[in-house]
DNA sequence: ATTAAAATTTAGTCAAATCTAAAAATAGTT
DNA sequence: AACTATTTTTAGATTTGACTAAATTTTAAT
């Protein structure tokens, strides 16, 4: 596999989380950063090579090799940004870039070894699960902030949006994987939140809310 | 810099180390195992953006600032070397591949945290030095074990020859960077050399003699 | 000094991955 | 059901890095 491959497997993959059905020409190439004629040329590749299913205008979803491909290259990346936090000392929002180009490093050897140097973590820094050798994927139960009562509680374990803005948001609200939150009120003309985060209180907006899971 | 380009400079540095002279055309091919013709026109480009000064049939030289890029990725790959023996227990004969694939990642405050995280290494598992930040070298004073005389005794700093068979070959022997080895008899007809290797002794022949640096 | 051998460069081709512009198919709307 | 608008594909061009075969330059040897 070609480290383009690679990328356009993995963004089918990630596309395909939600939703069922095939993934289309347009959504991959928005997500790549290409254009759509880009991404029917390489449809036809990773079909071949029966990664993919694809018939003529009407999208593209993994085979069963595509997601074990997929699975291989999340695991990848998400063990390197577990390294850089956990070893080298990177914050969370730092992480994603240098590990997008770590992902691509073929050697099983390599991986086997992170993971075991690792503790054979099952999450993330942004508490994604990382799957295991042969593609299991424990994801966590868990539930959007902005879809739980006033009076909840949790504690955070994940984020739905891992950029950088995002993220440096979360560490000046105190909010960090592991840590309790509660809701303490809500407004109901915008949906705006009042948290408890630690000993803290805070306002966020329903957007924010949105990006946020509990436990 | 493209991987190809950092491939070349690097092979040109090694090609370098030994002799003053611009290094040929045919001997880059060799070691990159490609063609000639392909490193006359990778030459152009490496001219074109002043990393290498090249004159049609003279042969090719690094320009200081290619120097500086050489030693940029020499430093990436014996630090990422250094940690897979290190952090992951990879053997020294298992990780110059790895490493090859390592070096091109591109992110400075990577290198610097992985530095500081082995604890600023001036050696890599082979004995060879690790250039600094700033492209200093700290070379051991060393010698040949072939070259020096019978009672001679020293410390195992470095190996010339750096594949895997070979490094097998000193891990059988007991040979490794730190060990303490003295010549206790030399065979005059083929200069094979008998030598006293922590508690053991092992002759080798001098081809084997040739690869071994002592201090 | 000439000539044969070796090394190097040029010219033209190829494959991978991308792009633009134009054509074709699908979806949505009245 | 017909007609736009959107999506998707095709066709042809471009770039990077490599190759082969032929031409050129340098080196070595008589």
């Amino acid at each position: 596999m070609t480290r383009s491959e690679e990328n356009y497997i993995k963004a089918v993959y990630h596309l395909g989380e939600m939703t069922e059905a095939p993934v289309s020409t347009n959504a991959i190439a928005e997500q790549m950063e290409t254009k759509p004629s880009s991404v029917t040329d390489m449809a036809k590749k990773l079909a071949e090579k029966g990664l993919i299913d694809y018939v003529k205008y009407q999208g593209i979803s993994l085979t069963d090799l595509g997601v074990k491909m997929a699975l291989s290259i999340i695991r990848k990346h998400r063990l390197w940004e577990t390294f850089l936090v956990e070893k080298l000392d990177f914050t969370w929002d730092e992480v994603h870039e240098v590990a997008e180009q770590l992902e691509h490093i073929k050697s099983e050897q390599l991986i086997d070894r992170l993971d075991e140097h690792l503790g054979f973590p099952k999450y993330d820094p942004h508490g994604d699960p990382i799957p295991g050798k042969n593609g299991e994927v424990q994801e966590h139960k868990k539930a959007l902030l902005s879809e739980l009562p006033v009076g909840a509680e949790g504690i955070c374990v994940g984020v739905k949006d891992s950029s950088s803005a995002f993220l440096q948001y979360l560490d000046k609200l105190g909010v960090a994987i592991g840590k309790p939150v509660s809701i303490v009120g809500k407004e109901v003309f915008d949906g705006s939140l009042h948290l408890k985060i630690g000993e803290k209180e805070h306002t966020v907006s329903h957007q924010i809310a949105t990006n946020i899971y509990l436990k």
